[in-house]
DNA sequence: CACGGATCCTGATGGC
DNA sequence: TGCCATCAGGATCCGT
């Protein structure tokens, strides 16, 4: 489920209570992408500073480090202090004063990684070359087109990369793209300054109304309710392969792009 | 060095 | 407790 609004509305979920708190333990279960970095025992007594978001990773800034949490294609953490005993992809429990921070991860793409700190090797390999923050003051739109200028892949694919700019995934890559009217295989160094600004909008608006809205996944609603409701609402192309275009009617097409799905209307979005 | 593809892992789903 | 193929929201690594 986490793209950026997942992720940050995750972060929003637990940061404020995890605050302060002090680790009393540490337990980990079946290997997720990474190991950990260290032993887990070198948390104990550690204290949580805060918790803050780069790109898709969350960053918990620790009294004697930095701990990294991916969640990875079907992660998802939950925080508390009565959780339930860990379950079979209950992955990592850290136990702390103020509760426990579970992270649940059925597929293991997810890691959690403890670095000494953020210039760290073992941080800045996951970090270093992360794209521009979208809902931030950095993201620009002159700065957006001169990078795109620099590629020549499809734009799709270079929003996937987050070498640009991070946390556009693969629902949210459509819907951008749908919404800025651009064909998702149009090479980046092919669109013009002004859609280039379209696409850059669009990405400022469909993440930062996602997270505004919860960060409700479409995908969770379209499997929990089938038709109903939200997905209808919030996805225009995504996963909607064969249905009329919200907007013009026409079926909405699929193709693949790096073995990741894309959904396109032909008439709403130009090469 | 920029790009495309293979790859990690488990679960859900649909065709047969 | 049917089996098998396909697909799933991510991101790194490895050829070419």
């Amino acid at each position: 489920m986490p793209e950026l609004p997942e992720v940050e509305v995750t972060r929003l979920s637990f940061a404020g209570r995890i605050a302060g708190a002090s680790v009393l333990s540490v337990t980990m279960g079946k290997a997720l992408r990474w190991p950990l970095g260290c032993e887990p025992s070198m948390l104990k007594g550690q204290k949580v500073l805060g918790v803050r978001r780069r790109g898709k990773y969350l960053l918990l800034d620790m009294s004697g480090g930095l701990l990294l949490i991916h969640l990875g294609m079907s992660g998802s953490i939950s925080f508390g202090p009565d959780l339930p005993p860990a379950g079979k992809h209950d992955h990592f429990d850290m136990v702390t004063t103020s509760g426990t921070l579970r992270l649940h991860d059925p597929r293991r793409f997810g890691a959690v990684v403890f670095a000494p700190g953020e210039d760290d090797v073992s941080a800045q390999k996951l970090l270093g070359r992360l794209g521009v923050e979208p809902l931030s003051g950095d993201f620009d739109p002159a700065a957006f087109h001169a990078s795109l200028k620099l590629k020549k892949t499809p734009i799709k694919q270079v929003l996937l990369g987050g070498e640009i700019v991070v946390g556009v995934g693969n629902i949210y890559a459509s819907e951008t793209l749908f919404l800025a009217g651009i064909r998702p295989t149009t090479r980046a160094n092919k669109l013009s300054r002004l859609r280039s600004l379209a696409l850059h909008g669009a990405i400022q608006k469909v993440l930062a109304q996602a997270v505004q809205k919860g960060g409700s996944t479409l995908k969770d609603f379209s499997n929990a309710n089938g038709e109903s409701g939200y997905f209808q609402l919030e996805a225009m192309v995504y996963d909607r392969a064969g249905q009329p275009c919200r907007v013009c009617g026409n079926a909405v097409k699929s193709l693949r792009q790096g073995q990741r799905s894309t959904f396109y209307c032909t008439v709403c979005q130009k090469p």
